[in-house]
DNA sequence: TATGAATGAGACTTCATTCAT
DNA sequence: TATGAATGAAGTCTCATTCAT
C-alpha cells in the first residue's frame, strides 16, 4: 500500500485549491483504479478508503467517470507539457550546445523519472486509454499540435548537422518514441522484479543502439 | 462487422473438439469483448449474438470470466507457439542459410501478419492483460521457458558469426522485441488511419535501423 | 385494500397475453400508485406487494416510468374508445330512435359505470396527467380526432331536430362534458362518504338541468 | 418567467410577519413546485433561486413538505375566504339589489380573476391535493362551515323570490360549482392555447345555460 | 442568524448466475 | 442438452436534512 502523493501526480496549483476531502477522494481513487481498473472499482470502496461518505464523492465529481477524467486529463497534460516548459524544453532550444546523444539521454532519463514518480496514475492511463476514446483523441491532438512539431524540429536540426541519417522524419520519430517507451516499460516490468537490471547501463545501451541505428550512412 | 474465424484465433485442436454452440458463443464473445471491453459486455448480449440462450453460455463456461480466459489463454499460447512449431521455427533452425537481416524481416512480417489476422482477440489481450495477473504470469513463464531460450540461441549464433555486436543478449532481445512490437502497434494505430503509411518501407527501415543499431563496432 | 381486477382496467386481449408475474406487478403498481402517487412509490415496494424480486419488474417494464405508462395508456384509450366501438356507440348511430335526453342519460350512466369499475386506475390518471406531458398530448389528440367529431355530429343532429338551442357547438360540448365530469366526480367524492347521495336522482336532475340549459329559446 | 407577487397568493397578514429570506424562499418554491411538481423539485434548486443557503430553508420550514403546506394552506384559505370578507361578500349581503344572473356573473368573474392572479399556486394546489389528505380534509371542513351555509342562503333567497326552480339546494350548489369550475378550467386549458376563445362570451353563455337550467318549471 | 459541506438512506437499474422445465 | 424466467446483490447517483462554524 504505497502512500500516494498527489504532488507527484497533479499540477501543484490544482492541488492547492483542493480541500482535504477532495484530495483524499482523489488519492483513494487513484490507488483503487490502479489496482483493480476503473470498471472493477466501486464508488463505495473509494469512499471507504477515503474515509468519506459515498455521497461526498459526488459533491466533488459529478459522476464516477468524471472522477476518472479528473485523474487522466491532468496526467496526459503532464506527459505532454514538459516538452514545452521545463528544463527539458530549454535543452531543445539550446541545441547548438548539445549533441544528439545528449538529447536522447536527457529524454529517456526525464521520461523514466516522470513515470516512476507517478507510477499508479501512469498505470491507470495505460489501462484506461483503450476504453476512453475522448481522452485518446485529446492525447492525439496534443501530440500532433505540441509535441510532434518540437521533436520534428530537433530531428531536422540534427539531420542538418549531419548527426542523423536522412530517413523520413516521421519514421525517425516513431523509432525514437518506440525505444523510449521500450526502456520505460522494461524498467517498470523488469526493473521491479529482477535484480540484474542495471538501469543506467540499459539507458546507455539504448542510447548507443539508437545512435547507431540512426547514424548517417 | 468482420466475420470472425476462430481458426485464425485458436489452435485448431481446440476448435475441433468444440461443438457448434460453444464455437458460436466464443465467436460472439470475442467480437463483443473487443468492441466494448470485458466489463461493458453483458452475457445476454453475447447470448443474443451467438443465437443461444443465456443459460447455455454457463453450460460451456463456468462464469463470464471463464469465458474471457477461454479466449485469452489459447491466444497467448498462439503468440508464443509459432516459435516452436510453424514455418517460422524452421527458419530459426536453418540459420546457416540465413542472415540476421532475413531473420529480422521474417519475424516482423510474421508477427504483423498474425496480429492482423487476430486483431479482435489481440485487442482483447492488450485490454485485459493489465487486469489478469494469472494470465500475465502464465505469459511470463511461457516466455521464459519457450521463447527466450530460442531467441537467445539465435542472437548468440549471429554474434558468433560476427553479424551482431556483443551487447548482453538480454539487452539485445529487449531491443529487438521493443522494435518489433513498435512496428506492429504503429501499423495498427497509424496504418489504419493514415494514407501515407507504407508498410513494406517501414518494415525495411525498421530492419535497417535495428541492423545498424546492433552492428559490431 | 380493495382487490383489483385487471379485467376491469385493461383490454382483455392485453391481459390474456400477460403471464402471472406481469399481472401481479401491474396490479401491485396500480394499487400503490393510486395510494401514494407515482413519485412517492418505490419499485421495491411494488416488488414486495407483487411478491416478486425487484429485478423482475424490469424484465417486464423497461423503467419505472414505463410501468406507469403501461397503466395510463390503455386507460386513456379505454376512456376514449367506447365512443367508437361499444353499445354506447350504437346509441349514437341510431339517433333517430333516441331523444337528446336519452343520449345524456346514457352518456352519464356509461361514464359513471366505467369510472367506478376502474376507480384506482382513474385516480392514477387524474393524479399523473399534470406531470406526464406526453400522455396529456396523446389524450388531447385522441379527443380531437375521435371523440370531438362524434359528439359534434350528435349535437348538430339534435340542433337540426330543434331539441337544442343554437349555441356554438364547442360551447355546448364544453358544457356537457363539464356536467358529465361534474356528476362523476361528485359521485366519487360525495357518493362514497355521504348517505344522502341518491345517484339515480342526481343523474335525473343533472339531465334535466342540461336539457333546460340547452333548450331552444 | 413571471415575477411572482406573494401578495397575490397569500393573505397579507401572513406576508407582513415574514422576513425577506422567508418570503424569497416561498416565492422560489412556488415557482419551482408549479413548474416541476413537488417531488421533482429539489431544495437545493429552491435555495439557489431564492439566493439563500440550503440550510436556511430548514430554518424557516421544518421539512420540504412543510414548505409545501405553507403554500397550500393559505391558498385554500384564500379560495374560501373571499366569500366572507371582500367585496364579493358584500354583494351577497345586498341580494335585494341583485338578480340571480348578476350573482352568477359576479361569482364566475371573481373566481376566474382569482385563479388567473394566482395561477402557479393554483397549479400546485390542483397537483398536490390528491396526495395531501389533511389539506383536503381541512378544505372540506372549511367548505362545510363557511362556504356552504352562505351559498345555501343565497340559493334559498332566490328560490323564495321565484328566480330558481325548487331542486334540492345541495344539488343546485353542486351544479353551480361544477359549472363555475368548468369555465375556470376551460379558460385555463383552452383560453391559453386557442385564439378563438372569447372569454366574456363564454361567461355569458355559461350564465345563460345555468339560468335556463335552473329556471322554475 | 445564516451557511454549505457532509451525510447516508434509499432510489432506480443492471446483470451474472441459477434452476425448473 | 438447452432454455430463459427469475433472482437479488451490487452498482451509481440524488437529495432532504444536519450541524459545526
Amino acid at each position: 500500500m504505497l502512500a500516494i502523493k498527489l504532488s507527484n501526480l497533479l499540477p501543484s496549483e490544482t492541488i492547492e485549491e483542493m480541500n482535504e476531502k477532495e484530495r483524499k477522494i482523489l488519492e483513494a481513487a487513484i490507488e483503487i483504479f490502479a489496482e483493480k481498473g476503473f470498471f472493477n472499482s466501486s464508488t463505495s470502496e473509494i469512499a471507504k478508503k477515503a474515509s468519506v461518505a459515498e455521497g461526498t464523492i459526488f459533491r466533488y465529481f459529478k459522476t464516477k467517470k468524471d472522477l476518472l477524467l479528473s485523474i487522466l486529463k491532468p496526467t496526459i497534460l503532464k506527459v505532454i507539457a514538459p516538452f514545452e516548459i521545463d528544463k527539458f524544453a530549454k535543452a531543445v532550444f539550446h541545441l547548438e550546445h548539445k549533441t544528439f546523444e545528449d538529447f536522447l539521454h536527457a529524454i529517456i532519463k526525464n521520461r523514466l523519472e516522470m513515470v516512476k514518480h507517478m507510477s499508479p496514475v501512469f498505470k491507470i492511463v495505460v489501462q484506461e486509454l483503450p476504453f476512453q476514446e475522448d481522452v485518446r483523441e485529446q492525447f492525439k491532438a496534443l501530440f500532433k499540435e505540441k509535441l510532434h512539431p518540437k521533436i520534428s524540429a530537433v530531428i531536422e536540426h540534427f539531420q542538418e548537422k549531419g548527426q542523423i541519417c536522412d530517413m523520413p522524419t516521421n519514421t525517425i520519430i516513431r523509432l525514437i518514441i518506440t525505444n523510449v517507451i521500450g526502456v520505460v516499460i522494461s524498467s517498470l516490468i523488469i526493473g521491479n522484479s529482477t535484480a540484474s537490471w542495471n538501469e543506467e547501463e540499459e539507458i546507455q545501451r539504448t542510447v548507443k543502439f539508437i545512435m547507431n541505428g540512426l547514424s548517417p550512412q
